[in-house]
DNA sequence: ATAAATTTGTTGCTGTGGCAACAGCTTTTT
DNA sequence: AAAAAGCTGTTGCCACAGCAACAAATTTAT
């Protein structure tokens, strides 16, 4: 079933199979009735307003997280390689209508896992637990994203989106932190237009609030 | 330990002890190595990048969570009364630097527990496996609300914003929603001017977009 | 080394929506 | 029933940030 070696790498990105050694990997996909399916581009994993029953992992290809705003434009939330696990969130709750669609932007390969059976069963395998764990900590350090984006995009003022996320990032001993994206991306991550970003910043920088070097910003 | 029936109450509105019946709610609650806490007005619960240990229910009183932002301004993001679980992000995680802070804004009680509890021991009681299942929906809850505030507040436009919202929300027969907030609270939630929020929701009825009825509205 | 592609800085224009202030309505309290 | 508190509609003002367009700089590809 999983002889692809390239698939084994994309699985081990995520958290759900850590602890789990290589030979058992296929129980464990075994116990969550995982099925491999092709999906060829610009078909659709996740229905706009379609239920879905199974989570999907990312084995290969790229897919894209979307959804509609009123003209019914189509707003991309994100793009994801091998090893993403989606839709964990609405098959556990068994939500209908989904708010968002999920769709091959190039000829891909998703791991459909039933996620249920971690806790549904009766028997109690060790296997189970692990998954459990992970899938515990799989879900909440989604929770801590979305809450540090919720955090951000709460701001009305570019300026102090800028600030809460610098505040995030660990300092180091000169005090600066690494910003691990372009301006281009960290424009899109804070929700703002990018050439606004870039004039800000280099407002900061003239009242001597910010100092940008290569990569690296320090505050005050 | 517990016997304050309005705790008990409390108790039941999350889902953690969900399926667990009222004479095991003291086992689980020791499983989880529950420690009761009373918490006066005003003191913190979760300290501004502090650790956090344990997570918290809100047993009786009112405990708000708030951040800081660039002038070190406190911006509130939600009051919570009895029933309120928190910190199980940040707990799973072993986060440090707690982004937010918690405070009672009246005299409380919180129960403390040890989530970890729920998948680091070897021995596999059923109490543990039904915990190990709330948790889990509980967190996918909260991902869902926190992936449909992110798509809101996403959203440049607040006319869009009204629309993602209004778009979640379930019809009655005649195409109507209900909407479970006063403005002033909508606009919060929508993080929006209370003002403009009004402004536009009138723009959109003379355009005839929109009909609002007593806390009803109806979309085209 | 040159070309191509991507990223960043800059600037003018413009509109949206934040803010403040007030008035008219409801709802709650006593 | 009166008073207090809270919610909603309205309006003027104006700053912030979105957008487009281009140039400069940097990175990647060939």
């Amino acid at each position: 079933m999983l002889t692809n070696q390239d698939y084994i790498c994309s699985i081990r990105k995520c958290y759900l199979f850590d602890g789990i050694k290589d030979e058992q990997l296929a129980d464990a996909i075994k116990l969550l009735n995982g099925r491999i399916k092709n999906v060829v581009k610009d078909d659709y994993v996740v229905q706009l307003g379609g239920t879905i029953q199974y989570a999907g992992l990312l084995l290969k290809g790229k897919i894209e997280s979307s959804f509609q705003n009123e003209n019914f434009d189509q707003i991309t939330m994100h793009t994801f390689t091998g090893g993403y696990l989606f839709g964990e969130g609405l098959v556990i709750n068994h939500a209908k209508n989904s708010p968002v669609q999920v769709r091959a932007v190039e000829d891909s390969v998703v791991l459909f896992i039933d996620l249920e059976m971690i806790y549904a069963a009766a028997d109690k395998s060790p296997i189970r637990n692990i998954l459990a764990r992970n899938l515990i900590k799989s879900l909440a350090k989604k929770n801590l994203i979305l809450n540090q984006k919720v955090r951000i995009l709460s701001q009305k003022s570019l300026r102090d989106r800028i600030f809460i996320y610098l505040r995030t990032l660990p300092k180091d001993k000169d005090g600066y932190v690494k910003i691990p994206f372009t301006q281009t991306a960290l424009a899109e991550y804070l929700g703002v237009n990018r050439s606004a970003l870039s004039r800000e910043l280099g407002r900061m920088q003239n009242e001597g609030l910010l100092i940008v070097n290569k990569g690296k910003m320090k505050l005050h």
